[in-house]
DNA sequence: ACCCAGGGTCATA
DNA sequence: TATGACCATGGG
């Protein structure tokens, strides 16, 4: 068994199963995946409530909203102005192409770069899309993922997005129910073990815990 | 007061 | 290709 399968082992018996991505269709996963962006998830919650009591929560709307009023809706998220673009140029993009149902007859890989190409989508967001609405066997990195893994002296803090992401994807077998689970217990590790224990007393990767902050670079 | 949070774009060298 | 500035709210 792998080193990769190891830790999510110990991590899915630690934490159990976090049930992501919470929301209730796959475009709402889409809007979140963007609104996230550099921003803590219980900001996002607001805004996505928000753009639900204004019937928002639609591509239709969304894309031909005032860009100003979709600012205010989603201000508690941050960024507001940036993430008001970014959204409409999704929602633009996703319209354009058929929405979920012909989206979903792609490939994964040709997917992939549509969705690199959109205004405000990068890898991270592209794969949280891939992965969590679109069920695809993606492996999701994020810096916890870098944090973890380079403390744990399993991979480099040198490598970057794609080489840490086939890291991940070349040791598992591609399925998108593990993959979701695993990026869910990193974050949460991060969040509840690292963050608010980092005294780490009953770690579930012990001997060699990774702890302390994320440098800002 | 500072640090961080489920990042990405753009200008510059 | 690789840094750095910039975006902005809310919680600990």
């Amino acid at each position: 068994m792998s080193v990769r399968r190891e830790v999510f082992q110990h991590l899915l018996a630690h934490y159990g199963p976090q049930g992501w991505w919470p929301a209730q269709t796959p475009f709402e996963v889409m809007v979140g995946a963007i609104l996230t962006q550099n921003a803590a998830w219980t900001n996002v919650e607001r805004a996505i409530e928000r753009l639900k009591e204004e019937g928002a929560l639609d591509p239709q709307v969304l894309a031909g909203v005032e860009p100003t009023r979709l600012g205010e809706w989603i201000r508690p998220a941050g960024y507001f102005n940036v993430k008001a673009r970014r959204l409409q140029a999704f929602c633009r993009w996703y319209l354009a192409q058929g929405e979920w149902e012909a989206l979903s007859r792609w490939e994964t890989e040709p997917l992939r770069r549509a969705l690199l190409a959109v205004h405000g989508v990068g890898p991270e967001t592209a794969d949280d899309i891939l992965l969590y609405a679109f069920e695809r066997p993606v492996f999701v990195i994020d810096a916890y993922t870098r944090r973890l893994f380079s403390r744990l002296g399993l991979v480099s803090a040198e490598w970057d997005y794609e080489r840490l992401r086939a890291w991940f994807e070349d040791g598992l077998e591609p399925d998108p129910a593990l993959f979701n689970e695993y990026h869910a217990l990193i974050v949460r590790h991060a969040k509840v073990h690292c963050r608010v224990r980092p005294r780490c007393t009953a770690c579930p990767l012990q001997p060699r815990c990774p702890q302390g902050r994320l440098s800002r670079s």
